[in-house]
DNA sequence: CATTTTCCTTTCATTCATTGTAAGTGTTTT
DNA sequence: AAAACACTTACAATGAATGAAAGGAAAATG
């Protein structure tokens, strides 16, 4: 059963649209503290999540940007803001629909249920700058082409892309490809680290992996590309 | 450089759309001929189909459905009709986005961008029933999870899926397998589909390959899931 | 500027999943 | 019942991915 969280902070039109779903066969949260709206999301791991904009004390307009940097989950944004700035703006933080209400329930409902279809299968993708990597099967997609990495290069993509901008150090990166900490071999991790840039250097992505001495690496976005 | 395809009868409207995303920085084709809109479609092989529904002759009901079955290509459907039931049913056919004319130039630019971001990486995703195939990697979504198939079992189900509910013939599979119809021999091509056959039910994706004497095998779905 | 430490690259042998081969078993059709 | 066709299983060969080893660069240190 797909899940969708509600984040909307009128009492009656939170209720009317938690009926809506429940009756339509979806499993509904709502969210009540604003001020951990994002949290309270994510710790839903819901399929879905509809947003107004106008919530007392905190910006709608936040909530997307934070929730679509830091998961995956489609974005429906739902709100009585009827002015067309605000809707470039909501896309532009990347929300994948944007309703105004009064909305149909009928007109909703599909939308609804058009924006989980097209996110089927779109769950385990990871956003890298100019990609997407899936963190199952380590594929990799960049513009219209994709490619399986080995698992070593797929497992250090991962935790790079989990700390963007942050250093991940080598302890983690061990941890990730043998499943501890300690050392196997302290080369063969700078091993698969090369290996990793010369097939993003092959599939034109411009991504740096720079050394932070003695404690790891961490991965920048590049100029280029 | 993002191609855009227009089915739109309209002559001024059609040159008004034209520029548009010209300006906007795609690459644009429009479709005279709407008896072909199909074949001419599908060959210009687009990014994205910004499709009328009222065309003379055709329905654009039609052209929406069929291109869905036969292609992955985003539909945006933009028309004057505004009926609820229009759009529920453009949805349904599988149409990824429905705008009403009139529509401010910012609004159709700020959706197709949208509907282009959400399409990254999906370009190459077979649709079966109950999930996709990525025919370059032979990543298999289902549900939440996915798979990568080994390369003769994706070649296999890719054949299948491009045939759903026809025969295709040994010839066709070894082709696909070997480059090559004649049989290397007969009996690898038995191996790789009682293998094909194996891992999809490990996946519980209900599909059932049947024989056809003397000719081939055809795919069709399951009662069950 | 020389030395040490740290980091990087290349090559080679091993390992493991995928594939084809072979032999044998089941199932239709005539 | 016999023949033709379809399926399954086990095993050996292949090839990609991995880790080991050794030597070369680059950065820090005195």
């Amino acid at each position: 059963m797909k899940k969708i969280v509600i984040v909307e902070d009128e009492p009656f039109m939170r209720e009317e649209l938690e009926q809506i779903f429940q009756k339509a066969g979806y499993s509904v949260t709502t969210v009540a503290d604003f001020s951990y709206a994002l949290q309270e999301i994510m710790q839903a791991v819901p399929n879905l999540v509809l947003l107004d904009l106008n919530l007392p004390g905190v910006s709608g307009f936040q909530i997307c940007r934070e929730l679509k940097q830091k998961s995956t989950f489609p974005v429906l944004v739902l709100t009585s803001r009827d002015q067309m700035k605000d809707e470039l703006h909501a896309f532009n933080l990347g929300a994948d629909e944007y309703l105004t209400k009064p909305c149909r329930k009928e007109r909703l409902l599909a939308r609804v249920s058009n924006l989980l279809r097209r996110y089927e299968g779109r769950t385990n993708l990871l956003e890298g700058p100019g990609f997407l990597l899936d963190e199952q099967t380590y594929t990799l997609y960049i513009h219209d082409k994709s490619v399986v990495l080995p698992k070593n290069q797929g497992k250090l993509l991962e935790i790079f892309l989990r700390h963007r901008d942050e250093t991940a150090t080598r302890d983690m990166l061990c941890e990730a490809l043998w499943g501890t900490a300690e050392y196997i071999d302290e080369n063969a991790l700078q091993v698969n680290l090369t290996r990793l840039k010369k097939t993003m250097k092959k599939l034109g992505i411009c991504q740096r992996i720079e050394p932070v001495r003695g404690i790891g690496y961490r991965m920048t976005a590049d100029a280029e590309e």
